[in-house]
DNA sequence: TTCACTAAACTTGTATACAGTCTAGCGCGG
DNA sequence: CCGCGCTAGACTGTATACAAGTTTAGTGAA
């Protein structure tokens, strides 16, 4: 198996078969590293010769795929990564900017300083993939801020539910999100550690939601890239 | 096909084999109705039999349902109905309260009095299942009020996402829910769109936490429900 | 040259086959 | 009588086979 994934970058989700999960895996990040572009079609049989399986395991994998919204499932045409809509996006961001002030509010009433320190080493973390010019990593360390604030509180289903809204949305983000863009989301991420530390339940709010707010309008909708090609991207 | 499923209850989801979605319409109803306890063994073979089918879609199927978390998938041992655990509950209410309570706080902001019409006639088919002992239809409608306050807005992505974390509890909500909880959520549910119709923010919002606070106070979490049998409960 | 139609190749959707793993029932020994 | 180990059956995991539908390339006529 000459599979280019590291070993588990998100979470081990559910239980099921392990062969399909890293499929799933290995797919997802080719798609949210932005090495398959939207509208791509994702054939079976070249996965499946890809991955040296047989076109049951490709099926699930990319079954479960639909149902993250990464690919989108034509009925007896086949499978093409998504190009989420405008207002699916909006959507996503909007149910974000939900959860997130509502989390941001109850990790105030629950802060500890582990936890801020925990925040603050991500953060750190983020500044050095910028200053490396690490775009994949880059993009992936600044979804995962949020996931690990989820995770910092206990809830696992929240994180869980964080993590699949985020990178159902890196498709956008990683597609439009420039390099300036990327540092002065990091600024924000900062901003809103402190807060967190200052226990400022309605400044770490509102910091939090201008930050989603930010990141959403930073978004150039209005760009197109053209389907590529699928042995190429997974080589 | 001898399906109990009537048509399309949930959403149209995604645009994945119909075949399959049958299916998992059919074990989603009969898991959150209560035909299927936890606990109980879902074997391919019988399954596809029953519906008659390879196993292939059953798999498929199954699949689906672990990612909605109303199954388990125990490897080389087959599947299960999903037996949520008390903790695993708390995180859904938790996530719920801050989803939900953004959600009023914006449909306040965007209240028309078709909403309200909307959301009142949804209410009095609530009444009318509770007193028609619908113990069924009474418990997917008590759900469906708050997606439909989701759908009012607009927010697709919203909607599902609420549609899901709701189904995923209902396992529990159903296993535990009293017919006076029943009527009290009903109340509350008025009372909620009373606040809205005022644009009441504050008042919507501290009534809808109470009203979910209120229901994961009304689970009776220590209830033992034993397996039962498959082919009975499809019947 | 361009459009329409046809046939061949390929792709998906579903069923079936086969191998590895678990489960249950039975017999044997303590 | 109870507990342990073994064997037979059943079930899951993966691969393969086949039918139905879609795409594409090619041919012929306007």
């Amino acid at each position: 198996m000459n599979l280019p994934t590291s070993p588990d970058a998100v979470a081990p989700t559910s239980s099921a078969g392990s062969t399909t999960h890293v499929i799933v895996e290995a797919l997802t990040k080719a798609i949210v590293e932005h090495k398959l572009h939207p509208g791509t079609k994702l054939a079976e049989q070249k996965l499946a010769d890809h991955f040296g399986v047989s076109r049951t395991l490709v099926r699930q994998a990319l079954f479960q795929l639909s149902q993250n919204r990464l690919i989108r499932l034509e009925p007896a045409r086949g499978a093409f990564v998504a190009a989420p809509s405008v207002s699916e996006a909006r959507q996503v961001f909007a149910v974000r900017r939900m959860l997130e002030a509502e989390m941001t509010r109850a990790f105030v009433h629950t802060v500890t300083p582990a936890k801020i320190k925990a925040l603050k080493a991500h953060v750190a973390q983020e500044k050095a993939a910028l200053l490396k010019d690490d775009v994949a990593g880059r993009t992936e360390l600044l979804g995962d801020f949020h996931v690990r604030m989820a995770e910092l509180m206990g809830n696992d289903v929240l994180a869980q539910l964080l993590g699949e809204l985020i990178s159902r949305c890196a498709l956008i983000t990683l597609m439009y999100q420039s390099a300036s863009a990327a540092e002065h989301s990091n600024d924000e991420h900062s901003q809103i550690v402190k807060a967190l530390a200052a226990k400022d339940e309605a400044g770490a709010v509102r910091l939090m939601n201008e930050h989603l707010l930010n990141v959403e309008r930073s978004l150039a909708f209005d760009r197109k890239v053209p389907p590529n090609d699928l042995s190429m991207a997974l080589s």
